[in-house]
DNA sequence: CTTTTAATGCGTAATTCTTACGCTAAGATA
DNA sequence: TATCTTAGCGTAAGAATTACGCATTAAAAG
């Protein structure tokens, strides 16, 4: 049974080669694995968070699965998110797609613990497995920290972005790609996505800055905002801070998604 | 002979159901072509063209190939252009991946005529394939367009961006994608790359307004363009034309590279 | 050979956008 | 009640963008 993958690539391979189709597709080198992988933002105590999967005490991956047949990417990509995390009906958006080869090869303890199959077996493909290289597309997602309720299991996490953990894969090149997405495509994103439904304008500006690592000054900043006529201020304060009580503010999303639109400069 | 994939693919479907991965990874489902689509854009009589290989007298494509196994995606990128259109050495930036199912499945008749095979094998081997979905990997180039020289088979043309022929596969959705990612790009993109080496300021500005869709003040580009401090200009001029001769400029590409470190704008 | 045409190259003025910062108000704390 | 800190509104200086005037020049037209 060990040789069972070994077998299917040399069926392929003879099928291939009789098929002659030896100028174009060399398909011994071509069969691939294709997964995706989720960076999902959050934004909490004025720091910029990401969702990881905990495997196991010591293992922490990004939501990740395989693409299925005939699955549209961004359908796959919020299946995934989805299977893995239950989060649902959120802003995702394709950044980049990498291809990981042996550097990033997991091993048997790392990758498959805590699923119950036999670890020599699993070691024996997963050797097989990576001597293909996997490539991976990566979609980023923008939610409200407070919507992502803590698992029971306690299978996924918070993590602040300045303090990632050791990931499988190439999961960190993927983590840093996508902030840099963020930030490229920030003029057309939903960025408010990332705060609670009432939010002031301090967390809003924090949650810029955060992003774009740059300050503002804050009269401006609040000037800039108020232009774009998206924000509504509500009658409530937000109390309980040490100073003067700012105005809760909501986004009327018809409006916010019309100024995406053009583009939103800061 | 003909069943071979169908084989290959049922010892793998056993080969993975043994090993209990049933949670995560349903290989039955997985498998996956994975392409790479060359994007090639050049610049030629005020207008912007684009790099198609001419299979037969109606079939058209962007040039494109199968990733290898353990190859990064850029050297599969620059593979790929290279093996179907001798090009080599120039810019090229990946923009985005999409996935191919029956929609843009090819007729054996436009996908491998020209190649010594089977017909009707192929297009078993094409149906077979196709009810997988295709993972085609988009990178876009620049390209001055002189440096193309037509192919003696008459392999590969350059197109108007403006009249693009009907394309196999999904190709027309990828060159949109490309120009769109292109726009986005602008600021940090080597956009002269699109010029010969020798140009007027009009040819740039034209080039400029072409990708953008927008018009500039002639005096005030040349402005602009001239605090950036990357363009020679050369004590030749252009001549030839009904009017006064303007002066030819050459890049400065060490400057040029470091002013789009910081980005362009327009 | 002279005039006309069309585009170049340099300049300035008007306008808009960005940035800097002053001042008062208000809630919590000492 | 005084103090501290941040909110909220406003103005002014400076930078960047935009609009456009005008002499110049090479080729084409007459």
């Amino acid at each position: 049974m060990r040789n069972f993958y070994a077998k299917a690539l040399l069926f392929w391979n003879i099928f291939i080669r009789e098929q002659g189709f030896e100028l174009n597709i060399k398909a011994k080198n071509t069969i691939k694995e294709v997964s995706m992988a989720c960076v999902l933002f959050g934004f909490h105590t004025y720091e910029l968070k990401v969702l990881l999967l905990q495997w196991n005490e010591n293992d922490c991956s990004l939501p990740m699965g395989r693409i299925h047949r005939m699955e549209p990417l961004a359908d796959a990509a919020s299946r995934v998110l989805m299977e893995t995390t239950g989060i649902e009906d959120i802003f995702l958006q394709q950044f980049y797609t990498v291809s990981t080869n042996q550097n990033g090869k997991p091993t048997i303890q790392n990758s498959i613990a805590g699923l119950n199959v036999d670890k020599a077996k699993g070691q024996k493909f997963l050797n097989k497995l990576f001597q293909e290289t996997m490539i991976t597309i990566g979609y980023y997602g923008l939610i409200d920290f407070e919507k992502v309720v803590p698992n029971e299991n306690g299978l996924y996490h918070w993590h602040k972005i300045s303090s990632i953990p050791d990931l499988l894969f190439d999961n960190h090149d993927l983590i840093e790609l996508a902030l840099v997405a963020l930030r490229k495509d920030l003029r057309y994103l939903p960025i408010a996505k990332l705060l609670p439904q009432k939010f002031t304008l301090r967390e809003m500006q924090i949650l810029y800055e955060t992003i774009l690592n740059r300050q503002f000054d804050r009269r401006n900043f609040h000037k800039l905002l108020m232009k774009y006529d998206f924000l509504i201020k509500l009658p409530e304060k937000k109390t309980g801070t040490a100073n003067k009580s700012p105005h809760l503010y909501q986004i009327d999303f018809e409006k916010y998604e019309a100024a995406l639109q053009d583009g939103i400069s800061y």
